[in-house]
DNA sequence: GAGCACTGC
């Protein structure tokens, strides 16, 4: 290698001068031969190219290549992709790609690339998988002589964004030509993309539309021991692609040492593994249990300040309310530990994902320093959720406290209810949590539970998130990508059969599949909006009801975090401010209405943050819902659906619109117990349930739709509207077939209804 | 009269 750097060298300081007139002759179109020793051999040629540039990358061979002639070629002083000459930038980035442990198995992993069409890669932090394996691939797929890309999929788009700009600077080339990323709102590729990073889900949504992935060569799957959704969803779908397209290379690249199941559910593809780079971490076990585990965090975190060198702190907890107040008692005792025993200061960081992003960004500002010189040494805590064990991380972290338990998605399919769960962690998240501690120096990890608990009570890996989930969206979706035998649709952790059965049930409701399961106009319209089966219906019918405007701003709304913001310190306020827009009837209607006057104020000139900021609004959401009623704007403009709306004098403005949310939202109806109960029951499933507090509606109805339910300290529905029962048999008479309804008050009432309408409808017939 | 783990299309 030292030999290829010499002679590299050399090659400059001849060419030293000479820049202009190369780039000159290669803009021209016309190859200076001279300037490319590796083009000897090709003088006799004939030019193969159209633009008659003759590429270095002639010599190699579609899977073929070998780490050595790579080499080389990432050598050369003109970049092989693109012919410009290369940066002085990245000659220095070359070296440090030359020192990741993964470059060590170049050779290994093409030979196992050219023998195989499904491989497993394990890497460890830091081993370097993510930026290097698809250049490696890149240097052998050669997608300029195919036409066919490499596509690289992360679970999550920041993901794709900076390791797409990290690569594109790697390679020495624009961001967007000849690698890009694509991700919801935003592609940034170009006709000249080969290598192409987006989300496991955009690469899904793109199935839809070419069932054999065909314009891709290779398809890398990262980080895929996260299991999300989208991942095991991709994965099976590859599994069955790889049987019809012999020419497709697909690598599955995970970090656990859970590689095996990944092997075998590849049909015993082969495996590499390379050795991360990271620290040792000393794990320490509480002797006993803990009874509290936010006392027990906080006295840790206070020990390791008094008696710990120095080095920054990382403490996991579950959820918003808990993080606050761990802060606020870390801090109470800091100052008394100061005072008392001249500590070194500590900053205490909350982290979690509701935070706006400034103040998240705060995590990465530096520990304090000591109070005087020489004196202890200063040090941040940062206190979070999962969010810093997967999506951020920190570097400069030493000491980590892991309670052991975090927020985890339930769902139960007998209820139809999705919830939220305080529960013990995995063992593989207690160790991706412990490796938090070692990315910069060996480190500490403090465990508040047992040594035997960890060994005995936690499970090896977290559930992955599809035996978790609704799966409505889901089979909608499969249903889509062509997947005809759900059944038997090969998924690496297959759902309960009554979770697979509630979803079709459901589907089957809204139309999107009929009687034997297929796929219907109605369905496979739905599966085209990035929504939830019952927004998508809910969207698609609303012309129907004369109001399709005013539903896309609703379900813009309805698909983005809380528009309302209720700061602690001014509740009463912000209340006061959200009963301004509030509409009688409901919940849905007084977020089309804050919405209207946020465009209002947006038009008029007006400062919109400060308009916000003045009305408790999210100027951050109502931006998100803006863009995501863009994008579904357009997708409604694509299949011809009819934008209209009541004109606002009318007096079915809002009758409308509460019609049409039940187009989509039938299901989701709730009736009032008794004339002076304050608790609902749910059609059908017959729950109990409360109306969130969060409501604006006061008066009590007796019907109302909801958007979701949830359950917290009690069952709750929340983000309700009025609703009149006739339009339930109108709107939807098939569920509310009344001979499908058990007994009870729902039927009873319901019956009563279907009668009066009956005796309506008589009466009109004998006029 | 309460809350919002984290993602993604």
């Amino acid at each position: 290698m030292s030999d290829t750097k010499g002679s590299k060298r050399s090659n400059t300081e001849e060419e030293d001068g000479s820049q202009d007139s190369k780039r000159l002759k290669m803009a021209n179109g016309k190859t200076d031969e001279k300037y490319n020793p590796y083009l000897a051999h090709h003088y006799d040629d004939n030019d193969n190219s159209q633009n008659g540039f003759q590429s270095p990358l002639d010599q190699l061979q579609r899977h073929n290549t070998t780490a050595q002639q790579a080499a080389k070629l990432e050598d050369l002083d003109a970049n092989p992709w693109t012919s410009q000459p290369h940066s002085q930038r990245y000659f220095g980035i070359l070296k440090s790609r030359r020192d990741l442990p993964v470059h060590k198995q170049r050779q290994e992993f093409l030979d196992m690339y050219h023998s195989s069409q499904i491989l497993v890669f394990v890497g460890e932090t830091g081993s370097g998988k993510t930026t290097q394996i698809p250049q490696y691939v890149l240097y052998d797929e050669l997608p300029h002589q195919t036409g066919k890309l490499i596509a690289c999929t992360q679970p999550r788009r920041v993901a794709a964004m900076s390791v797409a700009q990290r690569v594109a600077n790697e390679l020495d080339v624009e961001l967007g030509q000849e690698v890009g990323y694509s991700i919801r709102f935003e592609n940034r590729t170009g006709p000249k993309t080969m290598l192409k990073y987006m989300t496991d889900g955009q690469l899904l949504r793109e199935a839809m539309h070419d069932h054999d992935m065909s314009r891709y060569s290779t398809i890398i799957i990262d980080e895929a021991h996260e299991r999300t959704l989208a991942t095991d969803i991709l994965m099976a779908l590859l599994k069955q692609i790889a049987e019809r397209r012999k020419d497709l290379k697909i690598i599955v690249m995970s970090a656990t040492l859970d590689a095996q199941k990944f092997q075998t559910y590849f049909f015993n593809a082969p495996l590499l593994a390379v050795p991360g780079r990271t620290f040792p971490v000393e794990i320490f076990y509480t002797p006993e249990p803990e009874r509290d585990y936010v006392e027990a965090s906080v006295r840790t975190v206070l020990q390791i300040h008094a008696a710990e060198p120095e080095g920054d702190i990382l403490l996991f907890l579950t959820g918003e309310e808990e993080i606050e107040d761990a802060c606020r008692r870390i801090n109470l005792e800091v100052d008394d530990m100061i005072r008392e025993s001249d500590a070194g200061p500590l900053k205490v960081y909350p982290l979690y994902g509701t935070l706006p992003p400034a103040q998240q960004q705060r995590i990465f500002d530096k520990a304090p320093e000591p109070f005087r010189k020489g004196g202890r040494p200063g040090r941040k805590c940062i206190i979070a959720t999962n969010i810093a064990e997967t999506s951020l991380t920190i570097d400069g972290i030493v000491y980590v406290v892991d309670p052991g338990f975090s927020k985890q998605k339930i769902y139960n399919p007998r209820s139809r209810v999705e919830s939220l769960l305080v529960s013990p962690i995995s063992k593989a998240s207690a160790q991706q949590r412990a490796g938090r501690a070692g990315r910069t120096r060996p480190g500490k990890c403090f465990r508040l539970y047992t040594e035997k608990a960890f060994k005995g009570e936690l499970i090896p890996q977290t559930y992955p998130e599809i035996l978790r989930s609704n799966l409505a969206n889901t089979v909608l979706e499969l249903k889509k990508l062509g997947v005809e035998d759900l059944v038997h649709f090969d998924l690496m952790d297959p759902p309960a059969p009554e979770t697979m059965m509630r979803a079709l049930e459901e589907l089957n409701y809204l139309a999107c599949l009929d009687d034997d399961g297929e796929l219907t106009k109605l369905g496979s319209l739905a599966s085209e909006f990035p929504l939830d089966p019952a927004l998508a219906v809910m969207l698609i019918s609303s012309p129907e009801f004369y109001c399709s405007n005013e539903m896309l701003s609703i379900t813009s709304l309805l698909s983005v975090p809380q528009i309302f913001v209720r700061p602690n310190n001014a509740r009463k306020r912000a209340d006061e401010m959200k009963m301004q827009f509030a509409h009688p009837d409901g919940d849905h209607l007084t977020l089309l209405n804050a919405y209207h006057a946020f465009k209002g104020a947006e038009q008029s000139g007006s400062d919109v943050k400060q308009w916000c900021h003045e009305h408790f609004l999210s100027a951050r959401h109502l931006a998100s819902a803006d863009n995501v009623r863009t994008q579904l704007k357009r997708i409604m403009e694509t299949h011809d659906i009819e934008l209209i709306s009541t004109p606002f004098q009318d007096k079915n403005y809002y009758t409308n619109i509460r019609r049409a949310l039940l187009a989509g939202f039938f299901m989701q109806v709730a009736m009032r117990e008794g004339s002076n109960s304050k608790t609902y029951k749910t059609v059908k499933d017959d729950q109990l349930v409360m109306i969130h507090p969060s409501t604006v509606v006061s008066s009590p109805y007796d019907w109302v739709v909801y958007n979701e339910f949830v359950l917290t300290t009690k069952q709750y529905v929340r983000t309700v509207t009025n609703i009149r029962p006739e339009w339930l048999l109108e709107i939807a008479p098939v569920y509310y077939d009344v001979d499908t309804f058990e007994k009870g008050e729902i039927k009873t009432a319901l019956t009563r209804i279907t009668e009066k309408i009956r005796r309506r409808q008589a009466i009109k017939g004998d006029r």
